[in-house]
DNA sequence: AAAATGCTGTTGTTTTTACAACGTAAAGGA
DNA sequence: TCCTTTACGTTGTAAAAACAACAGCATTTT
């Protein structure tokens, strides 16, 4: 096994886990590696899986065809980032999505019933790695959830309003700097740049909102 | 502690354990049982939890209130329903929407600590709770994910071909009964039911895709 | 059977958005 | 310094969506 253990050490997966037992439960979790060629496919949509892989090296796409053909790229996972833990979680669901490496890759699978199935030794890191394996998933819920709550909202001035909103609360204050430029934030609201930007100017001519660059301040009125 | 037992037994968190084990678990697990009359807060916005809530009877609502005030109720948990897992799984992330029984409602608590530290007894079926819940962070990623898929399209059309593309790959089959009305599938997709309306019959025109009632069928041409 | 209700499609109008194009200012590199 | 690139706001136009209102049909209720 070549020296991936930095990535793996600094993986969220394996987060709190002491570097002389991660090669021990790596054995232990049976953990596989696999070389991937560029534009190699790594699950196909409609194969049932039961590893979760682990980017060592190299980045890989998830992506989603439609009944027309259409292709989507829908993320980049990047080394030290897992994928596949949705489908390898739910035994019976086809996965709706496929996975190819986009460039040359290095893999790690693990087999969710090894990650499940308590071991004998280790049995200390192994609770801390299920624990790990639970946080990756709510903390990707919670960001899916906020992302619905705005873009459900109707219109672009909503859709800004909720996500300033939240933004605001988050940081307990009214002034906030946000993360995105307009492009960004754009692409996440899943609205036009330039209708979201003419959107905010009428919110700032309307005295609802303060803005210069990326520093927010919202009125109560 | 009241015969909530059917309720608990037929719940997706509890699935796979026998009736003779589910006592004993929740012994183990420590947990606890609370009354909360109508309208009654159950975790608040702001709050760090560490309890996953499972409704026993009654009904609670998990909402959302912004900056200015105004409140949106995000869905409604039913008996055998858990909430608050993933606030309860991130330990330092303060909820971001309240939860309020919406009725006179009896909740049960189970630390999650309980659930993600195996005990002495019952090993099994501990195994079993936590890849319960793991399921069911899947399941509700899957849920999200899927949507946002659709939502994130920019027009009308496009979100609607999404979703129908969706259900053809998921029936395996270019003609497929999709379980929403209009008004449902609007607001799924977060669109105007007649605009949307409007936007099938001119798919129909098409000849992109043909419908009666719930029945769809895609052409590819 | 009659009445009421719910679901769906249609249409016209108004509002909102996307798109394209451009000007300006700031940032970065040669 | 000059040139290039990038980010942001602005504007006009065309396209799309929301909205409101209504008609037809089916289902349910009385």
């Amino acid at each position: 096994m070549k020296n991936y253990s930095d990535i793996i050490q600094n993986s969220v997966l394996f987060r709190n886990t002491t570097q002389e037992n991660t090669a021990a439960m790596l054995e232990c979790l049976d953990a596989r590696i696999k070389t991937y060629s560029k534009e190699e496919y790594i699950f196909e949509a409609g194969e049932i899986i039961s590893s979760v892989g682990m980017v060592l090296d190299g980045t890989v796409h998830i992506l989603k065809d439609d009944f027309w053909g259409n292709r989507t790229i829908i993320s980049e996972v990047c080394p030290g980032q897992i994928f596949g833990e949705t489908y390898a979680s739910l035994a019976n669901e086809p996965m709706g999505v496929s996975v190819i490496a986009s460039k040359k890759s290095q893999v790690m699978f693990i087999n969710i019933s090894k990650i499940m199935n308590i071991c004998s030794s280790a049995c200390q890191f192994h609770t801390n790695l299920i624990q790990n394996l639970l946080i990756i998933m709510a903390q990707k819920n919670l960001t899916l959830t906020k992302k619905i709550e705005h873009i459900t909202k109707r219109t672009t001035r909503e859709k800004l309003l909720s996500y300033l909103s939240e933004q605001s609360i988050k940081n307990e204050s009214s002034s906030f700097e946000i993360p995105f430029n307009r492009q960004q934030l754009a692409d996440y609201l899943s609205v036009d740049r330039s209708a979201m930007s003419n959107e905010l100017s009428k919110l700032k001519d309307e005295n609802i909102i303060e803005f210069e660059k990326n520093n927010f301040f919202l009125k109560r009125n």
